[in-house]
DNA sequence: GTAGGGTTAG
C-alpha cells in the first residue's frame, strides 16, 4: 500500500514539505506556542519561510480536492486503511486542511467509530495541539484500545492535569505497565511525590522503565538519596539497569554529592558495556565536572565515538566552571550545533563572572541567530543589566520577554523586579509586582532585596512581615538589608527571630550577621557565632573564613583574625583583601605590606580594593616612596585605572608626610573628579603642619563640595586653633551655628549583657549618670592619692 | 506499527 501511496501526488508533496521543515516543526512543538513568534523572528521564522509551500499544499489538499483523493483511495484494498494512513501522515506534520476534511469524511461515511481511524484522529489533533477536538474524538467514540487510553492519560499528565488523568485511570477497563508508569511520572513532574510513591508501590508490573521513572522523579524533586535507594532496590530485584537508568543514577550521585558511589557506578557502566553510550558519556562528563576533574572530563569527551549538542555544552561548562571563559567561548564557537541551553550556559556564566556586557552581547547574538531565548537566558540578561544598572538594556530585554510571553513567568518577573530596583526605578518595580498574576516567594524576595538596596528598609520590613511564605532567601534578604543599611542591632534581633522560627541559617546569613558584629562593639556575639559556624563544620569554607577574618579584624582582635585566615585551606581574593585591610586598619602596616607581597606569589591577582588597602597602609606608615611605587604599578603592571579613592589615599600619603604643596598639586591634576575626602585629608594635614594658606583653600573647596557636612568647618577651626587665630576659630564656629551645622560628637560605649551603653563627652543622659560620675570621682581621687 | 523513563544552564 505504501508503494502505491508514494505514487500519488499527495505523498510526494507531503514528503518534500516534510524534508525541509520536519526538523523545524519538531523544535517548535517542543517549546510552548508563541503568538508573537512571527513578529519577533520575522527574518528566520519557519512560518514565513515555508509559507509558499504551505500555500501550495493548501491549494492541493483543500476540501475541493477531496473527490480526487477519494477516487485514488478507492483503488486501494481497504478504504478505511487508506484514510487512517493519510491521517497518520497529517498527524506528523503541521495542521493541514486535509486533516479536518478527512475527519468530516469519516464521520459521513460512518468510519469514525473504526478503532484505527479514531486512534489516528486522536494522535493527529493531539500533535497539532488542537486539544478540544482531541477530547471530543475521545469522548464520542467508544471501544478505544489500551493504547489510546494510555495515550490520553499521558497527554493529560504531561499537561499537569492530574485530575483528568486520574479520572481516566479510575474508569479504564484494563491497565498495563505503561498506565502505571505514566501515573508515577505525571505525579512526580507535578511535585506530588507522596501520590507518586503510592502508584509505584501499587503497580503490579514493574520494568526497568518503571524503576527509572521513579528514580528520575525523585531526582526532579531534589530527593537524590531516595533515588539511590530506588536504584539499590531495583538491582536487588534482579533487573539490569539500561543506559537511561545509568544517566539517572549518575545524576543522583552528583545531586547527593556521592562521588565515591559515582566511581563505583562507572565500574558498573563499564562492566555492562554502556560506557560507549552517548547519553551515559554525557552524564559522566558532568560527573567529572562536578568532581572538579577537568582532565578526566576532557578525556571522556575526546574518546567519545559520537558527540551531540549536550556533550559540547557540558564540555564548555567544564571550562566555564573553573572560570576559563576564553576556552569556554572557543568551544562554543567550535561546536557543530548549538541549542538554547548552550546559549543560556554562556550567557549565565558571563553574567555570573561579572562580564555583564559580554552576557548581553551573547543574548543579542542569540536573538540575531534566530534562537528562542528561554527563561534562564532572560534571567541572566536581566541580571547583567541590573549589575550594570543600565535601564536601557534592562527595559529592552523586558520588551523581548513581553514579545515571547515570558514577562509573567515568576522567575523572569523576579529578575525584572530586581533589575528595576537596581536601576532605581522603584515605582516600576512595585507596579510590576502588583500586576503579576501569580507570585512565588522569589518575587517577594526580590521586592524585599530591592527596597533594601534603595535604603527603604521600612517598606522591606512591611513586605517581609506580610509575605505568605518565607524561605532562607527571604530571611537573608531582610537580614543583609539591615546590614547594608547599618541597622546592626536589627540584624542580630532578626537573626534570633530566624532561629526561633526554625529556619536553618545559610552561609549568607552568617556572613551578614558577622558583618553586623564587625560593626558593633560586640566581639562576644561574633565569637558566639564563630562557635555555631564551627559546629556546623563550615568554618574553613572560603566564604565563612573570610567573613570571620573580617569580623575579628574589624573588632580589633587581630590575633584571632590571623588564626582564622591561616586555617583556611583555600583563599580567594576577598579573603586576602580582608586580611590585608585588617592589618592595615589595625596599624600593622608593615605586616600588611609583606602579606601583600606574599599574595603576589600566589595565583591571586591584585584588585582595586587590595591596592587601596596597601596605599592606606603606606600612608599610615609614612612610606611615601613605597606608596608611589604601588600606585604606579596599578596601571602599569595590573592594568587597573586608579579611582577617586586611590587618589585620595595618595593625597593623604603626601599630606601626612608634610608634602602639602605636592598633595594640592595632585588634587588639581587628577584625571577624575576629586572627592571631598581628598580636600579633607589635605586640610587635616594643614592643621597638623600649620599651613594656613593651603588650608584655607582646601577648606573652601571642601565646603563647596559638601555644603551640609560640618567636617570642613571643624577642620578649618582646628587649623585656626593650631595657629592660635582664636578670632577666626570663633568666626567659623558662629558660621556653623548660623548655617545650622553641628559637629557629630565622638562617643564610646560598653556592652553589658545584650545592652549597649553609649557615652558622649560630658554626657548626663544615661539613667545611671550620677552613679557613674560618682564612681569616676572616687577612682580619680584614689589615683591622685 | 502507534503509549511510559534520561543527559546540558539557573
Amino acid at each position: 500500500m505504501h508503494e502505491e501511496l508514494r505514487a500519488t501526488g499527495t505523498k510526494r508533496v507531503l514528503r518534500s514539505f516534510c524534508r525541509d521543515s520536519l526538523k523545524r516543526w519538531r523544535e517548535d512543538r517542543s517549546s510552548p506556542p508563541n503568538p508573537f513568534r512571527s513578529l519577533h523572528f520575522s527574518s528566520s521564522t519557519s512560518t514565513t519561510k515555508f509559507s509558499p509551500v504551505l500555500k501550495s499544499l493548501k491549494k492541493k489538499l483543500a476540501v475541493g480536492a477531496l473527490p480526487a483523493i477519494h477516487r485514488t483511495a478507492k483503488a486501494f484494498k481497504s478504504y478505511a486503511e487508506t484514510c487512517a494512513s493519510l491521517l497518520r501522515q497529517c498527524a506528523d506534520h503541521h495542521p493541514l486542511a486535509l486533516g479536518p476534511a478527512l475527519h468530516a469524511h469519516t464521520i459521513k461515511s460512518g468510519m469514525s467509530a473504526d478503532r484505527s481511524i479514531s486512534t489516528k484522529l486522536l494522535t493527529m489533533y493531539s500533535n497539532w495541539g488542537w486539544l478540544d477536538d482531541r477530547d471530543r474524538v475521545f469522548g464520542e467514540a467508544d471501544g478505544f484500545d489500551l493504547f489510546s487510553w494510555n495515550y490520553m492519560i499521558a497527554a493529560y499528565a504531561r499537561r499537569g492535569d492530574l485530575d483528568a488523568a486520574r479520572h481516566l485511570f479510575d474508569r479504564m477497563p484494563e491497565r498495563n505497565v505503561v498506565t502505571w508508569t505514566v501515573m508515577v511520572d505525571g505525579h512526580m513532574k507535578c511535585g506530588k511525590v507522596r501520590e507518586s510513591i503510592e502508584y509505584f508501590e501499587r503497580n503490579p508490573f514493574r520494568t526497568v522503565i518503571s524503576w527509572t521513572a521513579m528514580m528520575s522523579g525523585f531526582v526532579q524533586n531534589g530527593l537524590y538519596f531516595e533515588a539511590l535507594v530506588i536504584f539499590h532496590r531495583m538491582l536487588e530485584s534482579g533487573l539490569m539497569p539500561n543506559e537511561v537508568t545509568f544517566t539517572s543514577v549518575v545524576r543522583s550521585c552528583i545531586g547527593a554529592g556521592e562521588f565515591d558511589l559515582g566511581r563505583s557506578i562507572v565500574g558498573l557502566i563499564i562492566k555492562t558495556n554502556f560506557e560507549r553510550n552517548l547519553s551515559v558519556c554525557n552524564s559522566l562528563i558532568t560527573l567529572y565536572l562536578r568532581m572538579g576533574d577537568v582532565d578526566l572530563a576532557r578525556r571522556v569527551f575526546d574518546e567519545m565515538e559520537e558527540r551531540d549538542v549536550v556533550s559540547w555544552t557540558v564540555l564548555l561548562d567544564v571550562y566555564a566552571e573553573i572560570g576559563d571563559l576564553v576556552e569556554a567561548h572557543r568551544i562554543f564557537d567550535e561546536m557543530p550545533e548549538r541549542n538554547e541551553v548552550s546559549w543560556s550556559t554562556m550567557i549565565a556564566r558571563y553574567s555570573q563572572n561579572g562580564e555583564a556586557l559580554e552576557a548581553l552581547r551573547m543574548f543579542y547574538h542569540m536573538l540575531r541567530d534566530g534562537y528562542r531565548p528561554n527563561v534562564s537566558c532572560f534571567s541572566s540578561a536581566l541580571s547583567a543589566s541590573a549589575n550594570l544598572e543600565n535601564l536601557l538594556f534592562g527595559s529592552n530585554v523586558h520588551c523581548h520577554a513581553i514579545k515571547i510571553g515570558f514577562d509573567s513567568d515568576v522567575y523572569v518577573a523576579s529578575s525584572l523586579i530586581d533589575m528595576y530596583f537596581k536601576c532605581g526605578k522603584l515605582i516600576d518595580g512595585r507596579q510590576l509586582f502588583g500586576l503579576l498574576p501569580e507570585k512565588n516567594t522569589a518575587c517577594w524576595n526580590s521586592m524585599i532585596a530591592g527596597f533594601c538596596y534603595n535604603g527603604k528598609v521600612e517598606e522591606a520590613e512591611e513586605l517581609f512581615k506580610n509575605m505568605p511564605a518565607k524561605n532562607v532567601v527571604s530571611w537573608n534578604a531582610i537580614i543583609s538589608g539591615y546590614a547594608q543599611n547599618e541597622h546592626y542591632n536589627k540584624v542580630l534581633q532578626t537573626f534570633d527571630d530566624m532561629l526561633m522560627s526554625g529556619q536553618m541559617p545559610s552561609q549568607m546569613t552568617f556572613s551578614s550577621v558577622l558583618h553586623a558584629c564587625a560593626n558593633l562593639p560586640s566581639l562576644e556575639k561574633g565569637k558566639n557565632l564563630h562557635s555555631k559556624i564551627a559546629k556546623l563544620g563550615i568554618q574553613d569554607e572560603v566564604f565563612m573564613g573570610t567573613a570571620l577574618t573580617d569580623m575579628y579584624a574589624k573588632s580589633g582582635d587581630i590575633e584571632s583574625s590571623k588564626k582564622v585566615f591561616c586555617r583556611m585551606p583555600e583563599k580567594n581574593e576577598i579573603s586576602w583583601t580582608a586580611m590585608i585591610q585588617g592589618l592595615a586598619d589595625n596599624g600593622f602596616a608593615e605586616e600588611s605590606i609583606s602579606l601583600f607581597e606574599e599574595m603576589k606569589e600566589t595565583a591571586i591577582v591584585p584588585t582595586e580594593a587590595i591596592i587601596l588597602s596597601i596605599l592606606c597602609a603606606c600612608s599610615h606608615c609614612g612610606l611615601v616612596d613605597k606608596g608611589f611605587h604601588y600606585f604606579e604599578s596599578m596601571k602599569k603592571v595590573y592594568g587597573i585605572m586608579p579611582k577617586e579613592k586611590h587618589y585620595t589615599c595618595m593625597v593623604d600619603l603626601l599630606a601626612r608626610a608634610g608634602h602639602l604643596r605636592e598633595a594640592e598639586e595632585l588634587i588639581s591634576k587628577m584625571p577624575v573628579q576629586p572627592e571631598a575626602n581628598s580636600w579633607a585629608a589635605l586640610l587635616s594635614a594643614c592643621s597638623t603642619y600649620g599651613d594656613e594658606e593651603i588650608g584655607e583653600r582646601a577648606a573652601k573647596k571642601l565646603c563647596e563640595l559638601e555644603k551640609s557636612n560640618s567636617a570642613g568647618y571643624v577642620l578649618l577651626a582646628n587649623l585656626y586653633a593650631s595657629c592660635r587665630r582664636w578670632k577666626d576659630v570663633a568666626k567659623v564656629r558662629t558660621l556653623m551655628k548660623r548655617t545650622g551645622l553641628k559637629k557629630g560628637g565622638g562617643c564610646s560605649w560598653i556592652q553589658i549583657r545584650d545592652q549597649f551603653h553609649t557615652f558622649f563627652s560630658w554626657d548626663v543622659k544615661h539613667q545611671k549618670s550620677s552613679e557613674i560620675y560618682g564612681v569616676l570621682q572616687l577612682l580619680t581621687s584614689e589615683m591622685m592619692a
